[in-house]
DNA sequence: TGTTGACCTTACCCAAGGGGTAAGGTCTAT
DNA sequence: ATAGACCTTACCCCTTGGGTAAGGTCAACA
């Protein structure tokens, strides 16, 4: 099946396809006049590839991912471990965040929010 | 003072301050000898920009923050609503992480993590 | 037969926020 | 005089595609 079709399956964008196929992580055959053309088989990669996106791998930890996947030798602790590590990067991403936020609302907190120049989130970053 | 000074002073690095001048979000003069010059209240803008940076705004919203900072006819409901945007960004940027979080964290408790090869968590991204 | 529209192709510019490095100018101290 | 520490500009790199341009291909319709 040609680009656009395999989009739809996969639910990637026909760009992002490209860009995996150019990241070396999707393949595909060409048909006579240059176009691309997927198996059904290349269509599970793609959706494999977008979920793993969707859990906040990186193009890099969905090349491994991938590899894991086409390799039966592989040992499930492999995974496990490779998926926890990522779920301690997401965790620290998100305390840094809360750390944000709860400075945020504390700004906000104070300040008037009126017509005055007077604001304490301005000040507070003059400090 | 010189670069690698004002860099101390305000917490950037010297890179960052050039990059930042780049973007038209710092100025400052030169020497006879074309290296840049920086007065106390430039690195207090720089001290400004660091810190709204730590709260995750983007070089465009520090260069708003630092036209409210300027503009003594400001009202600080303007910058009270500003930062609330922001807030509720950063909120969903934790929300979404959280979604992520959660689903990965019941793909890790589901697989064995052993020496074998099936693995809930590629299974699942197969689906 | 011609043309229109929907596909497809490659290729380039853009985003944020700098890091790294090169090639070279300047200043100070020894 | 020269070494070392500073400064300058300028270029390429990272990530993950989005947007758009210029052009090739194909099927359908008049």
């Amino acid at each position: 099946m040609k680009i656009s079709e395999a989009a739809k399956q996969s639910g990637l964008t026909n760009k992002a396809i490209r860009f995996y196929e150019s990241m070396g992580l999707v393949e595909c055959t060409r048909l006579a006049n240059g176009y691309r053309d997927y198996s059904d088989s290349d269509i599970q990669t793609m959706r494999f590839i977008h979920r793993a996106r969707d859990l906040g791998f990186s193009i890099e930890e969905c090349r491994y991912l991938v590899c894991l996947q086409q390799n039966s030798n592989r040992a499930s602790a492999t995974v496990k471990q490779f998926a926890q590590d990522h779920l301690q990067d997401i965790t620290q991403q998100i305390e840094k965040l809360q750390e944000m936020k709860a400075i945020l609302e504390n700004l906000i907190s104070h300040c008037p929010g009126d017509d005055n120049p007077q604001c304490s989130i301005i000040d507070e970053l003059e400090k």
